[in-house]
RNA sequence: CGGGGUGUGGCGCAGUUGGUUAGCGCGCUACGUUCGGGACGUAGAGGCCGGUGGUUCGAGUCCACUCACCCCGACCA
């Protein structure tokens, strides 16, 4: 087969740039750090967000939007918010362009000057909190569970594709509670929706659990997340969850009279995801021939492929071919036949192979002879003829069992790659030698993560709540530890 | 933002110490032969060489500035 990609074993994050460009899902534009999402990528990303939109609306929350553009000032209220996000911000400081008076082109009109400074929304916890002031009263106006699917920038300075954009899609969760314990519980409840997504729809297993202190969300009590390994051994935060506390109620002033008759402030989450996600799903599943995508993702779940000679054969083929589509679609699948003759069928197979289409049926005369079908799956790339007519109650079964390999596949490569160190030369040699996640003792300080980061880029991805209590020794300070930490190389 | 590299038909690239009609492969169009793993032949179309300004009789080639992308750092909620 002729190679189109860059190997992963060449260079793993070439091969993921050429995958994502020559797959369709996305190109760099003309603006520094901005992508232009491409049809099937952005195809992609609406069947992430139609189910994560489902599960957000099943756990009682609604949607609504926020303006993009934020006064200055509101990013001084709040002093943690400000020391993370003050600095690599858009801002907008007119408001009209005139023509240059040689006639050159266009210029800011100098007199167009704003009173104020907007901030291009890197996130939208204080516009969203300074109008939540003027819903909250009563304990009775709580709670509050809304979520906005919008665009955010960030001034990155190093962007990739998907991973770390300028701008970036995704949707943010603002809620607003009566208790510190109901706001903890929805922080928690999201990170599972979050978790559940992610391991049943993306087929991605993650480490659920929260950030230490130094990669905890500005303005955050408690940030939990879940991380996932790609297939390089480096991790991917895919999603947060955060217990903001009273913070961002006592910067905006929100307060509420409780049941007791007392004025209070009120408690918050914020949670998100983002187009990020869309490069875990590459870089997770997809191997040197492509893109490889779970089907309960795949816009195009099955593909139906013609191999034919002369006119008269596609037609026969055709003839059995739109029945078989129309009886797929008919069984809730998406499918396409593509029946063009401007490329033969072997161009066909590695086109859909690169797109990740799960399932190729391929019918040629032989088949339309014998009535049979050969059904191919994308992810092993195994190829069986079975009997055309029963070839409709297959399609699910092996759908079905594709997702599933797909996540015991990563969920192999995860438990393979994650291992133990005991000792700070156990940490750095696992680091240099192979990678992926460590599990470590640590002693609980901003220093000594510091310490690690410095010395090995290794940083905390995640403090797993699934971890066994086990008092140790930190492996850089001796200092006792109650529990591991998983290290990792990030993203 | 620092160090290094690259911008030439849609894509990948060549283009000598500056010299006039800017090449090659893939792709594209037409026709023919092919068609069960990225086919082949023949004939075509497609470029003011990233942008701006300079040096020069003459600039893809030299200079300055600028924009973008890639790699290594710094940065990264």
């Amino acid at each position: 087969m002729a190679k189109v990609l860059t190997t992963r074993s060449e260079n793993y994050s070439q091969w993921y740039n050429d995958l994502v460009i020559k797959a369709g899902l996305a190109e760099n534009s003309a603006v520094r750090g901005c992508m232009v999402i491409k049809p099937h990528g952005y195809a992609i990303w609406e069947k992430m967000q139609a189910a994560l939109d489902r599960m957000f609306k099943e756990t009682g929350h609604q949607n609504a939007y926020f303006p993009l553009f934020i006064p200055k000032s509101f990013f001084s209220r709040e002093a943690a918010h400000v020391e993370g996000f003050a600095k690599e911000c858009a801002v907008v400081t007119h408001y009209r362009l005139k023509n240059d008076e040689t006639g050159k082109g266009i210029i800011i009109d100098p007199e167009a000057k704003l009173e104020e400074e907007l901030i291009v929304r890197p996130t939208s916890e204080t516009i969203i909190w300074n109008t939540y002031k003027g819903w909250i009263q009563s304990y009775r106006d709580l709670p509050i569970l809304i979520n906005q699917w919008a665009n955010v920038v960030r001034w990155e300075m190093r962007t990739r594709l998907f991973l770390r954009t300028a701008e970036f899609l995704w949707q943010e969760g603002h809620t607003a509670h009566a208790t510190a314990d109901e706001a903890m519980e929805e922080a928690r409840r999201m990170l599972d929706v979050y978790a559940d997504f992610a391991e049943n729809w993306m087929a991605l297993p993650v480490v659920r659990g929260k950030k230490s202190e130094s990669e905890r969300f500005a303005g955050a009590v408690e940030t939990f997340c879940i991380e996932a390994l790609m297939q390089d051994g480096k991790a991917l935060q895919c999603g947060t969850s955060h217990f903001l506390g009273q913070n961002f109620a006592k910067a905006f002033d929100v307060k509420f009279l409780n049941r007791e008759g007392t004025l209070e402030y009120v408690w918050a989450t914020s949670w998100g995801v983002s187009t990020r996600l869309m490069g875990a799903l590459i870089m997770a599943h997809s191997d040197d021939n492509g893109l490889v995508i779970p089907p309960r993702l795949a816009p195009l779940q099955v593909v139906i492929v013609p191999v034919f000679k002369t006119e008269d054969e596609l037609k026969k083929i055709s003839q059995t071919a739109e029945k078989l589509m129309a009886e797929l679609k008919k069984a809730g699948f998406s499918v396409k036949f593509d029946d063009s003759d401007n490329q033969k069928p072997g161009w066909k197979f590695a086109e859909y192979e690169l797109k990740g289409v799960p399932v190729r049926i391929t019918l040629g005369p032989r088949d339309i002879a014998n009535g049979t079908a050969e059904v191919s799956r994308r992810d092993t790339l195994e190829k069986s003829i079975i009997p055309l007519d029963s070839v409709v109650r297959e399609i699910q079964p092996l759908l079905d069992s594709i997702q599933k390999n797909l996540y015991q596949r990563a969920l192999r490569f995860r438990e393979e790659n994650t291992h133990i160190a005991n000792t700070y030369d156990e940490f750095k040699n696992i680091l240099e030698t192979k990678g992926g996640f460590i599990s470590a003792h640590w002693d609980g300080t901003v220093e000594t993560e510091a310490k690690i980061k410095e010395e090995t880029k290794a940083t905390i991805r995640v403090i797993p709540f699934d971890a066994k209590p086990e008092p140790g020794k930190c492996i850089v300070t001796g200092r006792p530890s109650a529990q591991r930490a998983l290290f990792a190389v990030a993203y």
